[in-house]
DNA sequence: TTGATTCTACGAATTACTTCGTACATTTGA
DNA sequence: TCAAATGTACGAAGTAATTCGTAGAATCAA
């Protein structure tokens, strides 16, 4: 598989949450979902192309509208993320990654307790 | 704080690891470390003296041979880093990132272990 | 002392991502 | 039917990071 296949940017890494999410979706779709920031129509429309050409995405051009589907598998991308960054951010140390994640704010007691069970069956 | 003071480049960040790692280097220290990749002397330096233009090193030029030095704090950079890959890349959910790193090979027996005894200490 | 080495500074080229305007086609609905 | 709305395509500008060549100063070593 190309590099580029599994390097999304971070605005491609956006519209790939969206189509993860909602499997198969128009422009505008992802355009709505993604309205927080205030970007333009034509602007995902072209990043959109662009993952296209990068054959990130598939598309169905049948109808006037579009519709976009991802190409990119998400735990591929994901464990590609995650790989990248315990390597230039924590020094190769996954332990030192989980700790800090676990040690913050955002690990809630389910997420915690979620953790433990999985642990325990990652033992056997 | 500045945001761009937290969020060094990808290069960037190459480099505070050898900074964090060594506490104060020269341009040349920094070169042999990171050598591994072929990578021009004089790129490194200059992306040092943008760091130090960004305020991210601070450095003393009192001698020909420049010592340069960290001033972002190392957790926080990383707590940045971490935060921006769990809401872009796992969708907000700690507990996904975590798994996953637990998941892959790169957890070893002994990370495992560590990540155990740091889990009992967050119960109390 | 002087030629080689090592260093910084500067600037320019390259690459890549993001952003949006505009043109033009299709669809819709009054 | 025809104006408005909605869509794609394309190109160009803006922004940021990376890369390195070259010039010139300082240092070193024979």
């Amino acid at each position: 598989m190309n590099e580029h296949l599994i390097k999304p940017t971070e605005g491609e890494m956006e519209i790939l949450q969206v189509l993860w999410k909602k499997g198969e979706c128009t422009v505008r779709e992802v355009f709505e979902e993604l309205n927080k920031k205030d970007i333009g129509y034509t602007t995902i429309l072209k990043i959109m192309q662009i993952m296209h050409e990068k054959g990130m995405v598939d598309r169905n051009t049948s109808a006037k509208t579009h519709i976009y589907k991802a190409l990119l598998n998400k735990e591929n991308t994901q464990q590609h993320f995650l790989n990248k960054m315990i390597d230039t951010v924590y020094n190769g140390s996954t332990a030192r990654l989980v700790m800090q994640a676990l040690g913050n704010k955002s690990a809630s007691r389910e997420e915690i307790d979620l953790i433990k069970e999985y642990l325990e069956k990652l033992e056997k």
